[in-house]
DNA sequence: TCGACTGCTATTGTATACATAACGTATTCA
DNA sequence: TGAATACGTTATGTATACAATAGCAGTCGA
């Protein structure tokens, strides 16, 4: 066996599941299939102990499906599954927006959250958006979302959002992703615009019930999208969802 | 060293697993308190490997907190993070009654909430009610809200919902027996068992907004009873919350 | 007397050896 | 020829040994 080369600077465990967790997302390892602890120890290069505590956490993460008679298998959804967390976390961003709005939030909190909002606003003037910005969409669309979230300042919510990120498709960057997939991805791009600009606004004048709304809206109309892009696969390689997507007949 | 009993009727793992929870639970661990696993080996029976498990998995269902040098606390909890606990599971619960409603139920899928229900009111019936049937009214709405949940037949809700009541404040039985401690506790059965009623009703009729209405109203309920509950600590025992408050001035 | 540095101890992180259970294959009997 | 059982192999579950780090205490120096 070849020598085993520590990196002392993360744990075992945490390299073991960022590992495992790119094996995944990338497709190297197929919906359905089982996960061998013993392959997992060769390609992480992390011993069976902090292999098997990531595996336990990418259980929970809801990445892994644990097989009764042992072990674990990488979890297979549904197109519906996907629609369903995606809606599921627009409806806790929701509920974060309410309680922002409910509980008050200062003028220098909101301050990143307008940042955000001017730095993306830049980014849409230009038509058609060429890769370089799209790609800082992502990064601060994400931004955006879980600044949000942190107003509510709640942790149990918080908490609770970022579980439901954890699945790619389900994630900001992951349904924005996907929808750019679209031929009409830019309009799409400026109609999410708007809905974080009237939840900024809806904060600010502290309508929680608006605040709600918009946001859930904000998914719904993520879930019309990833259903369309999933429909004409043309850029197959920017949905994150396609490597977790049950193949099977079913 | 005691020998070491090894009962094989469970995993080690899952053995670990409850007998820390039920420590953690049952108040024998404090809140802030650091688990040491040595402690937890001796304790539970079982040794380092599946209580660590254990720890992990605890710590994923919100029970346990990681130290950033390393180990466990067991987490504590303000009465706000509570309540919004309470209402996050209203709003989950809500989005699984929408999905039912939406997504269409048939008249046998709803037969066993329907018993539920009617069981319920049989217990209710009884003034002032026994404990025997205080006892059975909490298992019976439990089941009423698992059956609910099922109903929206989506897996990512189902899940996510189940985490959110792990914690043992925001299961339904948990704030049942919280609300229990009140005077007017009677009182507070009847309103719910109403909004059951209401729900189903609404399901049976498709109309999604005004199930999820009533299951949020049904958590906000919750809410407040919660608070009077904690402000005249009557019943102690039964207030399951107790175990995990923050101690800490904070 | 206070602060800093060094060494020790205790606890966690990691690796591996051992036990056990499950699955697959081969052989035998009907 | 097919089915069932037994045996062997492989993989997971468990235990424990080893390594490393963090925290604490004690001592020495300023």
């Amino acid at each position: 066996m070849a020598e085993r080369e520590v990196d002392r600077s993360v744990s075992q465990t945490v390299k073991a599941q960022l590992a495992l967790r790119d094996q995944i997302l990338s497709g190297v390892l197929r919906p359905g299939e089982r996960i061998s602890e013993l392959q997992a120890v060769e390609t992480t290069g992390a011993s069976r102990t902090p292999v098997r505590m990531a595996l336990v956490r990418l259980e929970e993460e809801g990445l892994l499906e644990a097989i009764p008679s042992g072990g674990f298998m990488v979890k297979a959804f549904s197109e519906r599954d996907i629609s369903d967390s995606i809606e599921l976390r627009g409806t806790l961003e929701g509920l974060a927006a309410r309680f922002a709005a409910e509980r008050g939030v200062s003028a220098r909190e909101l301050e990143p959250l307008k940042e955000c909002l001017a730095a993306i606003d830049e980014l849409l003037r230009q038509v058609p958006i060429s890769v370089d910005s799209f790609s800082s969409y992502v990064t601060l669309n994400a931004r955006f979302h879980a600044l949000l979230t942190e107003l509510s300042r709640s942790p149990p919510l918080i908490r609770q959002i970022d579980r439901a990120s954890a699945l790619p498709f389900a994630s900001p960057s992951g349904f924005v992703m996907a929808q750019s997939a679209l031929p009409e991805a830019q309009q799409i791009l400026i109609i999410g615009q708007e809905h974080h600009r009237v939840v900024i606004d809806a904060i600010e004048n502290r309508e929680g019930a608006r605040a709600e709304a918009v946001m859930r809206e904000h998914a719904r109309l993520a879930v019309r999208n990833l259903r369309l892009a999933l429909r004409n696969r043309t850029h197959l390689d920017l949905l994150p969802a396609l490597a977790l997507i049950k193949t099977a007949t079913d």
